[in-house]
DNA sequence: GCGTGATACTATAGAGTCTTAGGTATGCCC
DNA sequence: GGGCATACCTAAGACTCTATAGTATCACGC
């Protein structure tokens, strides 16, 4: 697949990680929450997902990650958007919504305008 | 991940196929064909991805196929919609349309909504 | 002090999908 | 006969998500 040709619909949760730690630097737990919350409880991260998709993003140097006491005196993973993570989001954002506008394109076609 | 839930991204080619499949009986190569040019050649099947996407989809009887010779004289396996497949295309193009509104609207929401 | 539930992270097995790369074969045109 | 588009199929491998389990801390009620 060419650079003209959109990516396929994998790493969904990736753009919504970064989305969400554009907001501010947060923790697994908080991300998984946010986003459930965020979508009115439609989205649903599995954290069998989440910690694999973490790790994915920081070895993309998009994020980077760091152990902190939050007041509560528990301990917690803080993850944080970098420079390259921002201008990642910004260009999946935008590569997302031509996805879903060709796609839409598609899926609202009728027969005659495809079989000329 | 319950009913209420969105399914998620997984499959993205079925919907498409089928919809395809709603404007006529076409075989493999016509339907990789179509999507192609219908996208303004953004969207791609690779053959590898598109004949395994077809036996699945004949698997849970959305579509059907049977051998025909074309007038050209080639023979090719023409696929078409069932009964069952046009019920799932409604109702995978409206689950597509859910994911999608909520998706966007996570990728648009602005921090203020979200850290209540 | 002890159970319970929410918080917080990690690991693994398994399934499913896409990419890449190859293969076979036919019809058409020169 | 050679090259090209057509038409189909398969396999290896990578990647992502699900399901499940495990560890550990903190707050709360009793």
């Amino acid at each position: 697949m060419t650079d003209s040709q959109l990516r396929l619909l994998k790493g969904t949760f990736d753009v919504l990680i970064l989305k969400t730690l554009s907001w501010g630097p947060a923790h697994g737990y908080a991300i998984s929450r946010w986003l459930r919350e965020c979508s009115d409880h439609e989205l649903r991260i599995e954290e069998g997902a989440l910690y694999p998709a973490l790790r994915r993003l920081e070895e993309r140097d998009w994020i980077e990650s760091e152990w902190r006491t939050a007041e509560s005196g528990r301990e917690a993973r803080v993850y944080s958007l970098t420079r390259a993570g921002q201008r990642a989001l910004q260009q999946e954002v935008s590569a997302w919504r031509r996805y879903i506008k060709v796609f839409t394109r598609v899926l609202e076609s009728r027969p005659e305008e495809s079989l000329s």
